[in-house]
DNA sequence: TGCAATTTGACTTTTGTTGACTATAATATA
DNA sequence: TATATTATAGTCAACAAAAGTCAAATTGCA
């Protein structure tokens, strides 16, 4: 297969993923495109289409001095976690998008959802994301 | 008989198609037309006659830049596995025209039902393929 | 001759690439 | 401390590079 620059950047970094401690990877956006001689933006749009949560990453960022683009594989539970989970960031989504809670109120409660709970069993894991989106829907609407 | 162009084309991937690895190849749209001298869309019949599904064949393939077509022979002799294979496939091509699954994933579904299982006795693949459809409606519908 | 298969090309959709502009965070400076 | 500067990342729209769709025109058999 002939392979795209996004492919390759794709590639890289699951490489990285891989190799890494705790499936995680922190990047710099402009770094990253120099190593592949394109424009910052090509990097957010591999990043965008190849690392969302329906591929089952969760990404997060800070712009500014010391800015990164933080990375992490969100392990495989099974479907019934997966799907409330995905409830779940809809959820964060849409209340961002309405603007309920900032983007980085929507970040931070993707990431507490899913590290606090990393070790739960999977079917508890289930019943929390839903006990979560049912807590912040009484407590914002 | 006269060999039309159509049967040149469809001789020559199977060639292709022979002398690879895997029974596997991957194609462009375009540069094969350039090959054969005619309008791209002309490959595009070909692979449709042909190479479908009826004919023991699954493509695949992306647009963009550097987009491809990819045929694959299956090449699964046992008649109950071929056929709970083309079950399964009229399955997900239901629930992709009904918009439950995407085109991405009802292609990403077939690859992984065609790959995943390749070296299982054909036998058995018979009843993974049912399994496979059962675990997809409870999951969807 | 008439029908089915083939061939063609205009138009559509999807995916990828680039760059100008915007937003945000850290740091230096008044 | 307030403000300016610098260093990041994000957004969006234009453009490019493929493959897909569809129907009209053509061809070749039975």
């Amino acid at each position: 297969m002939k392979k795209s620059l996004a492919d390759k950047i794709e590639e890289y970094l699951k490489v990285l993923i891989e190799r890494s401690e705790n499936r995680q990877i922190e990047i710099q956006r402009a770094e990253l495109a120099e190593t592949f001689c394109c424009v910052p933006s090509q990097v957010t749009y591999v990043i965008s289409t190849r690392f969302n949560e329906k591929s089952g990453y969760l990404t997060e960022s800070r712009r500014g001095g010391k800015g990164y683009v933080k990375i992490t594989r969100l392990d495989n539970d099974d479907p019934l976690a997966q799907m409330s989970r995905n409830n779940l960031f809809d959820f964060l989504d849409r209340i961002k998008d309405e603007q309920i809670i900032s983007r980085r109120e929507n970040e931070m409660l993707k990431h507490l959802a899913v590290y606090a709970f990393k070790e739960w069993p999977s079917e508890e894991r289930s019943r929390i994301f839903k006990a979560i989106e049912e807590a912040l829907k009484d407590y914002l609407m």
